[in-house]
DNA sequence: AATAAAGCCAACCGCGGTTCG
DNA sequence: TCGAACCGCGGTTGGCTTTAT
């Protein structure tokens, strides 16, 4: 019996892997059309289908759903996913519920298969190039205002320094006591232990960063930008192998 | 024609969030 | 309030198919 096979499976763990057959497909949609979609751990109990309630919803969800499209991903459909991939990044299945018919796992495999080391859209590259400069802009203001707080104490110091000559009073040591705020003071201690070098990195940190912002680039040297960019995006330091993992 | 490599996709796994007793 | 069960999501894997050599 169905039942005695399903209640052995379930006792001892044994739950079926693997492609699904035919008869299995048709016991699943039955039940769906009986009881709707949920309860997934159910199914096993009421139609003798020795699958996990995991395995059940996946099933439904990426293959048996009636409303699901057949057929190959779309060129309209390809642009929805890579602008939605460039504003939401890998939330395949917010991207999913944004094209109809379509699954999330299915998107995702597309991306994987056409995208992942591939160069980007106009639209994406622009928006990736967007926020570079950004994060740049943000860098630059930072870098500036710490220095500018540098220089003010240094001012502060020599100011001191010059009126310590003058009155020979020990007045520098009650100075030096006051301290700028703290945030204030945590750059400073930052910038401060930098030699100009590291200063120059904290500004710009990626030759692949600062050459987006001298665009217009030539053709030929905007190829090898675009694969600085992506292997930075991929976080790879130029020795990793294999495909497996990354995106 | 044989075989290795690459492409593709269905399915599984682990984790985190939500619901319920 | 807490823990177990359930559910959904993103990442990963395994195997079949297609393409290149």
């Amino acid at each position: 019996m169905a039942m005695d096979a399903m209640s052995s499976a379930v006792l001892q763990g044994a739950w079926r892997k693997g492609p699904w057959t035919a008869l299995e497909d048709r016991l699943l949609t039955e039940y769906v059309q009986q009881q709707g979609e949920g309860s997934w751990n159910s199914v096993a109990k009421l139609t003798g289908l020795r699958r996990s309630g995991k395995s059940c919803r996946l099933r439904w969800v990426n293959y048996l759903r009636p409303d699901l499209k057949r057929g190959k991903i779309t060129a309209d459909e390809e642009t929805v996913i890579l602008q939605l991939h460039a504003m939401l990044g890998n939330r395949w299945s917010a991207i999913a519920r944004c094209l109809p018919g379509r699954t999330d796992n299915e998107i995702k495999n597309y991306w994987r298969t056409h995208f992942k080391k591939a160069r980007p859209s106009r639209r994406a590259r622009a928006q990736l190039l967007h926020q570079y400069q950004l994060q740049q802009q943000q860098q630059h203001r930072q870098y500036l205002h710490a220095l500018h707080l540098l220089q003010q104490q240094q001012q502060e110091m020599q100011m001191q320094l010059q009126m310590e000559q003058q009155t020979h009073q020990p007045q520098v040591m009650m100075m030096q006591q006051q301290s700028p705020p703290e945030e204030d003071q945590a750059v400073i201690t930052t910038v401060g232990n930098m030699n100009s070098m590291e200063a120059a990195e904290c500004y710009c940190p990626c030759p692949a960063a600062s050459a987006v912002l001298d665009l217009p680039l030539p053709a030929d040297d905007e190829d090898a930008l675009w694969d600085s960019l992506w292997r930075l995006v991929d976080g790879e330091d130029g020795s990793s192998g294999g495909d497996s993992g990354e995106y």
